[in-house]
DNA sequence: TGATGGACTCTTTTT
DNA sequence: GAGTCCATCA
């Protein structure tokens, strides 16, 4: 494939000076659709192919794997296959994983140490708050682990933070700081912060392993600068070095993350920081109309101390901006998808190309009976949600501790899952053994016919347990069995994390169960396996010899480990987008729908008390309605579903910001045509529906069922034409 | 030892 | 409304 030549004369003045800026440090303000991926990309093009820099000394950093992957597809386009591998373009998170993998132990880490998300984090602060015999009922595992997490972004260690914790509730969170910390290393475990404060700790204290990073990545750029936390400021700094070629890119008025402790001084102070930086601004945008524009300016326009900025945009006027109120959330989310399904009909808009936004993951619910009752497709922005299924979870705890045989948390969770008769007693004795002689859980059931209070049944089972791990581990360091044919010795890992779910009975368990969830639980199970396939394809794919099968595996543990939210988006879908406001930064759509905006929701509840709070969620919303290419509306409801009682809503204060020129306001009062899903229609299905059959359908109108096949009705309506829908789910009724 | 059912608490946003 | 935890029973 031709690469593409860098075409410096499409960009503009600002967009060149940024995209040619050779050394010392650069400050660009981008503000929303102001083209900033392009000159990113066209900055690492021109990098490497016009100012002759290698291109492994390129290091580009974002905030999303899928921000990395869009940056590494765009470069790809200018770069060799090989120069594109060579540069580093990835997440802050990955970058120090993959630093701390190969130096970790010079900060005492083993270089196959687990990573602990969310779930693990939670059962570790469980265990913490239990040995420093708190009173469990004051002190709950996701508040503390938010204090320690705040600690972390800032560089405070446990030792640091337990110094200076005064009053009850700082020591006592001081003492499950410390308690957590030292389990997260015995079981050679680190969390998400630890990732970068470990990084840093590596770099700031090891000179030898700085002095190489600065020579490597001697042209460092970060992107969505207005989000980075104390941490990643300070391995900025220590990867620019005193030659601080830096180039941050960021918009203060998308800083959205200053409850995950990003500064937004970081990128406000960054002239004062590097007082020789120089500083670009891209004001013109390329993404919206100018009414869109003009609302969202009015909007964050309310904010104070903020850096003066104009935006504009020479895409003219286009669409007003629409503010609805509706009925209930159920009212809401039909005329939303009504409102999609209709720009799709009438404009031709892709669904590919339209989104809808909300402050709370809680609120997609009505939105997806809707979407599914219109049969509209959709996909909902959930990464991680398949990760945190149990039997998912299950499943990587055998692999985890499979790779990393201090992760005791992982053992434990699967020691007796499928039930093998060593329960919470039996365990009990070997965690008492395993204290007493500093070992280490697994080595420790090793030991099992010496420990006393176990009984001859639960020996035998550790006994048959503990051989079959070391027989996996055996088998991950086996060299490839080439007898096998067909492809098999190709992937291997996916055949081992086959095997490993057939054998250690977890597959039996789930699929032994007639009850439907577990029927799904073992699809999922199957669905894992092909995750896996598509991972080990893509890796074999970017490397230049196959990597072992522990390194395969140790590879999938780190990649799963990552998965952000967003990633789950699938951009070529052809289906309506739903996800939170916080996930919709970096993208765009040509349509775009913002619901709940009501006081209380957004702003949310939690976060209007103090001004700092209130103006990062306008900056949400900000965000949200700077995504939109052509058509916009936020919407409102007079009634709002809370924990499951109907309450009366406000209109949130920012809709009151909003309005002006270009900004219509309207009102749609008529009720939910259809109450629910599934159940409501139950009474009309089955033969009720047979081709020659006429129907009506709340949203397509009149038609007539042409076939009826697997549950699966192919109808043809008078206005919408063909379209198949769920025979169960689709809320038709005879006509 | 393991499964089942009921009571109980939460819900902001995420790498 | 929904997931989690705990207590009770087979």
């Amino acid at each position: 494939m031709p690469l593409e030549t860098v075409d410096l004369d499409s960009l503009t003045e600002p967009q060149r000076l940024a995209a040619t800026h050779l050394d010392g440090p650069m400050l660009v303000l981008a503000g929303p659709g102001s083209g900033k991926t392009r000159v990113i990309t066209s900055r690492v093009a021109y990098l490497v192919r016009e100012a002759g820099i290698a291109p492994w000394q390129v290091c580009a950093i974002t905030f999303t794997n899928k921000a990395a992957a869009e940056m590494r597809r765009r470069v790809e386009c200018f770069l060799t296959e090989r120069q594109a591998r060579a540069a580093n373009l990835s997440t802050f998170h990955a970058l120090c994983a993959k630093l701390l993998r190969q130096h970790g132990q010079r900060v005492g880490l083993t270089p196959n140490f687990s990573i602990y998300a969310m779930d693990e984090q939670q059962a570790l602060a469980k265990q913490a708050i239990e040995q420093v015999k708190l009173p469990a009922t004051s002190f709950q595992p996701s508040a503390l682990l938010g204090r320690i997490s705040s600690a972390k972004n800032e560089l405070v260690d446990c030792h640091a933070f337990a110094a200076q914790a005064s009053g009850f509730v700082e020591k006592n969170a001081a003492k499950v700081y410390v308690a957590y910390e030292k389990l997260l290393r015995a079981n050679q475990a680190v969390d998400f912060d630890d990732l970068l404060v470990f990084a840093v700790r590596l770099l700031s204290e090891h000179q030898d392993i700085r002095g190489q990073v600065q020579d490597r990545w001697a042209y460092l750029l970060i992107d969505e600068y207005q989000d980075t936390n104390i941490a990643q400021f300070r391995l900025a700094e220590l990867i620019a070095g005193p030659r601080g070629n830096l180039v941050v890119v960021g918009d203060p008025d998308q800083s959205i993350y200053r409850w995950r402790g990003a500064d937004i001084r970081n990128i406000l102070d960054f002239e004062s920081h590097f007082p020789n930086a120089r500083v670009v601004r891209l004001e013109q945008n390329f993404r919206s109309t100018q009414h869109i524009l003009t609302a969202a300016d009015r909007l964050i326009g309310h904010n104070t101390g903020r850096k003066p900025k104009k935006l504009f945009s020479d895409l003219g006027d286009g669409q007003q901006v629409r503010i609805v109120r509706y009925l209930d959330g159920s009212a809401e989310a039909q005329q939303v998808a009504r409102w999609l399904m209709d720009l799709h009909v009438t404009h031709g808009v892709p669904y590919a190309q339209m989104a809808v936004f909300y402050r709370v993951n809680a609120l997609s619910r009505e939105l997806e009976t809707a979407f599914r009752n219109a049969a509209i497709p959709y996909q909902i922005a959930r990464g991680t949600a398949f990760f945190e299924r149990k039997e998912i979870r299950d499943a990587l705890a055998y692999l985890r501790m499979l790779v990393n045989p201090d992760d005791s948390l992982a053992l434990e969770r699967i020691v007796n899952l499928p039930p093998r008769g060593i329960g919470a007693q039996s365990l009990k004795a070997v965690e008492a053994w395993r204290i007493q002689h500093g070992l280490s859980l697994f080595q420790a059931m090793k030991q099992a016919e010496h420990i006393t209070g176990l009984k001859a049944r639960a020996i035998a089972s550790l006994k048959a347990f503990t051989d079959q791990v070391d027989r996996w581990r055996h088998d991950l360091d086996a060299p490839p069995d080439d007898s096998l044919i067909g492809g098999q010795s190709e992937y291997r890992l996916r055949a081992f994390v086959e095997r490993l779910i057939r054998q250690s009975g977890l597959e039996k368990f789930y699929k032994g169960k007639e009850q439907e969830p577990d029927e799904e639980r073992a699809l999922n199970l199957g669905e894992l396996v092909s995750f896996t396939q598509q991972f080990e394809q893509e890796l074999l794919r970017t490397m230049d010899e196959p990597p072992t099968l522990r390194a395969r595996l140790e590879a999938l543990m780190e990649r799963v480990a990552l998965v952000s939210d967003a990633d789950g988006l699938e951009s070529e879908s052809g289906m309506v987008s739903l996800m939170t406001m916080h996930t919709a930064k970096g993208l765009e759509f040509d349509a775009v729908a913002v619901i709940a905006a009501e006081d209380g929701l957004l702003p949310h509840q939690r976060a209007s008390q103090e001004l700092e709070e209130l103006e990062e969620e306008r900056r949400l919303l900000f965000v949200a309605m700077t995504r939109a290419r052509k058509w916009l509306q936020v919407s409102h409801t007079q009634l709002r579903m809370v924990f499951g009682n109907m309450q009366s809503a406000i209109p949130s204060r920012f809709l009151r910001e909003i309005k002006g020129a270009g900004v219509r306001e309207k009102r749609d009062d008529t009720p939910a045509e259809f109450q629910g899903g599934r159940g409501d229609v139950e009474s009309v299905t089955g033969s009720a529906f047979a081709p020659g059959v006429e129907v009506n359908h709340p949203m397509f109108g009149r038609g007539r069922i042409i076939q009826a096949s697997g549950g699966r009705l192919t109808v043809r309506f008078e206005t919408f034409g063909i379209k198949t829908l769920m025979r169960d789910i689709a809320p038709l009724s005879r006509v």
